[in-house]
DNA sequence: ATGACGCTTGAAATCGTTTTTATTCGCCGC
DNA sequence: GCGGCGAATAAAAACGATTTCAAGCGTCAT
C-alpha cells in the first residue's frame, strides 16, 4: 500500500502563491474582480502544482454534484433474454456528449418504469445528481410528469404523450413504421403483422400510428389482428412469428421492433419451413447493425444510438446550463438499409453483404 | 418550479432531540459510547422526520465518495459494429451486486487499455471512487499493475498474467475452448480454426492453450494457421471464417469467441455455399443466449454474465471492507448448451429450439 | 486636507458531516 | 469531604471549496 503525497488543495495553492484562498476561488472561476495578473499568476502555479479543485468541497459548498445520472433499464422477469438493446452504446453516447464538461455518469438500473420513478425521486430528493436520462418512455408517464413538476432537469430518449414542454430526443418511429409498412404494401404484401413493443411504451403509439397510416393511405384495411406487442426479446419475436404465420388467413410480411425480435421471427419462419423473400418478408428497426448477417440479411431502418446518447448528453449540459427545454427537442429518422427480403413472390438469390 | 422543502440535516434532527449533533452521528453510526435509550430516540426522531445523511457531507469529511467506478471498455475504431458484449447486463450485475449497500456505480467509457490506465489514475488521484471494477483484462496489465502498487481497492473480469494478488472474477476460458476443441475433434474435425479475440486479451492466450491442449491430448498436430485474433465484431467473424475455409486445405470446425463472431461466421460460410452441419461447424462461447435463434441454432458454452457482475459487486464490497483480495478470486466453468452444428459428415436436420 | 469612491484582495462564515477533545455529573474509595 | 474515575453528552475542529462582506489603498473632487 504506497501512500501518495496528500493532493494539492486550495489552501495548498494559497500558500504557494501568497494570495487568499478566496482571491483564488474567485482567480480559478474566472470572477470579474480579479486581475489579469493575479489570474494569470495563480493559474500558473496551479498547473505548476498539479492543482485539481476537489469536487466533494465544490459538492458541499455550491450544492451541485457534477453527476448525471441515468436510468438504464433491464428486462425485469424474462431471465436473461437478449432484447438487443446495446444500451452500452447509449451510455458511450451520453458520455461523449458530456465530455468536456465536468460532469460524471452515474448508473442506475430500474427493472420497469415504477422502480424508474422510485429512483427517480430518489436521486432528486437525495441529492444524488444535477441532472437525470432516462428512455422506455410511456405514453402516459409518471416520471415525466413528476420530473416536470419539482422542476428537476433531465432529457429522456422518446416522448411521452402529456402536454408538457421537457426536453426530449427521438426516433421518428411513426414515420419508420409507416415508411416500413408502405414498402412492404409496395412489394405486394396486405397480411402485415406488427410486432411491437410494450403497448404502454409511447413509441409502440407511435408505430402503430404509422402501420396505420400506411395502409390508409394504400386504401387498404388495417390488420388489427396483426399487431402484437410484447417484450423486445428473440423469443417473443419467434412466438410472434409462428403465431401470426399459422392463423387461417396468415401474415406474410412482417414488420419487426428490433433485431432481436426480427431474429427470432426469422427462426420462426424457418421453423415453419417457409422461405423469406418468397413466402414471407421480415423488416426491422435497426439498432447494433446485425441484421446484414441474419440469413437472409434483412432491410432495415437504421439509427445508431450512439448518436442518440450523445444528443441526451449535449441536450442535458444545455438543460443545466438553464437552456429552455422547449429549445431541447428533437426528432431523428432513421435510414433506409435496403437489403432484401421485402417483396413478395419473387426469389432473390441469397447475395453476400460485405 | 416547485421548490421542495430544505431537507433535513443533522442540525434539524439536534434540534428536534435537543441532543448535539455529535452525539446524533453517533448514535446513528452505531457507537458505542451513547447509550442504547439515547439511540432509540435519536433514531426514531430520524425516521419521523425523513433524515438521510448527505453523501456529500459525509464523503468531504470522511474521504470516502461511496461511489464505484466501472471502467466500460467500448469498441474504439470500429464505428457501429456490434461486439456481441451485453455490457448492460455486467452493469446490472454488479448494481445487483452492490444493492443493500450505500454504493452507488459511476460508469466511466473507455476506448482501449491505455484510455482505461489513464481514467483508472483520474478516480484513484481524484478520489472520484472508492474502488474500481474493470475488465478486458491483458496478459500484461498496466491497470492491473498501477492498482496494485497504489493500493486501490479494485476487481477485475478476468486474470493478468503476471504475478499479482488481486480480487478477480473469470470465466474460465482455457477450459472452455479445450471442451469446444475436443467436441469437434470427437465430432470428426481436424483443421479447426480458432476464432480468437485480441491476442494482447490474457483470455485470448487461455483460449490458446486450452485449444492447444485439446489437440495434444488426441495426438494430433496443433493447427497454428488456423488461429487468427481480432476485435469480437460480427464483420471480423466473418471475414475470419472465409479466409480460413476458402485455404487450400480449409478449417470446417470452427470455435468462436463469442456469439458475434459466431454470426460473422456462419454468414461467411453460407456466403461460400457450405452447409452448416455437414461441411463445417460452428461452435461459440455464449453471453447473450441469442445462438438458439441462429440458422442453425448453434452449440455454445454459456454462461450469463449478469452473475459474474453480480460477484464483482460483491468481491468489491467485500474489499473495501478490508477483506485480503487472495480470498476473492473465483472462476467459473461456462455450461454446455448442446444444440448441433457440431459434428462432421452427418446431415442433421434443423430442428426448431424452443 | 479629507471624505468618497473604485479597485483589488482578505477574513470569515458556510455547506453537513465525523472525530477529537472537553465538560458535566454521579459515585466510589479513602 | 474530596480527588478521581467512568459514563454520557457537548463543544469545537476539521474536511475543501464558495461567497459575502470588510478592509486596504490609491485617486480625485470638494
Amino acid at each position: 500500500m504506497a501512500d501518495h503525497p496528500p493532493r494539492p488543495t486550495i489552501k495548498t495553492l494559497s500558500e504557494v502563491t501568497g494570495f487568499s484562498i478566496a482571491t483564488i476561488s474567485k482567480a480559478l472561476n474566472d470572477s470579474p474582480v480579479v486581475t489579469q495578473a493575479t489570474k494569470a499568476v495563480i493559474r500558473q502555479a496551479a498547473g505548476q502544482i498539479g492543482y485539481a479543485a476537489s469536487l466533494r468541497g465544490m459538492s458541499l459548498r455550491t450544492g451541485r454534484t457534477y453527476q448525471v445520472a441515468v436510468l438504464m433499464p433491464v428486462a425485469s422477469a424474462s431471465g436473461f433474454e437478449w432484447d438487443g438493446v446495446d444500451y452500452a452504446q447509449i451510455l458511450s453516447g451520453i458520455a461523449a456528449g458530456l465530455e468536456g464538461s465536468p460532469y460524471r455518469m452515474s448508473v442506475h438500473v430500474v427493472r420497469d418504469p415504477e422502480e424508474g420513478l422510485a429512483t427517480a425521486r430518489h436521486v432528486v430528493e437525495g441529492h444524488l445528481a444535477d441532472g437525470l436520462i432516462f428512455s422506455g418512455i410511456q405514453a402516459q408517464d409518471a416520471r415525466v410528469a413528476y420530473l416536470c413538476d419539482a422542476g428537476f432537469p433531465f432529457v429522456t430518449l422518446g416522448r411521452c404523450r402529456q402536454d408538457l414542454t421537457y426536453a426530449h430526443v427521438d426516433v421518428d418511429s411513426e414515420w419508420a413504421a409507416w415508411a416500413a409498412t408502405s414498402r412492404l404494401i409496395a412489394g405486394g404484401h396486405q397480411r402485415i403483422a406488427l410486432i411491437n413493443p410494450d403497448p404502454r411504451l409511447s413509441y409502440a403509439l407511435d408505430r402503430i400510428d404509422g402501420f396505420t397510416r400506411a395502409f390508409t393511405q394504400a386504401n387498404l384495411p388495417v390488420p388489427q389482428d396483426l399487431i402484437l406487442g410484447g417484450d423486445l426479446s428473440t423469443r417473443f419475436g419467434k412466438e410472434a412469428a409462428l403465431a401470426l404465420a399459422r392463423l387461417p388467413d396468415p401474415a406474410t410480411g412482417f414488420v419487426c421492433v428490433n433485431e432481436s425480435t426480427a431474429l427470432g421471427a426469422l427462426a420462426g419462419l424457418r421453423d415453419l419451413g417457409l422461405t423469406i423473400g418468397r413466402e414471407a418478408s421480415v423488416i426491422a428497426y435497426d439498432d447494433i447493425n446485425a441484421s446484414a448477417y441474419f440469413a437472409p440479411p434483412l432491410t432495415t431502418f437504421y439509427l445508431p444510438i450512439e448518436d442518440l446518447g450523445r444528443q441526451l448528453g449535449g441536450f442535458l449540459l444545455r438543460r443545466l446550463a438553464g437552456e429552455d427545454p422547449a429549445t431541447l427537442q428533437q426528432l431523428t429518422r432513421p435510414d433506409l438499409v435496403a437489403r432484401q427480403s421485402d417483396r413478395l413472390e419473387r426469389v432473390l438469390p441469397w447475395e453476400g453483404n460485405t
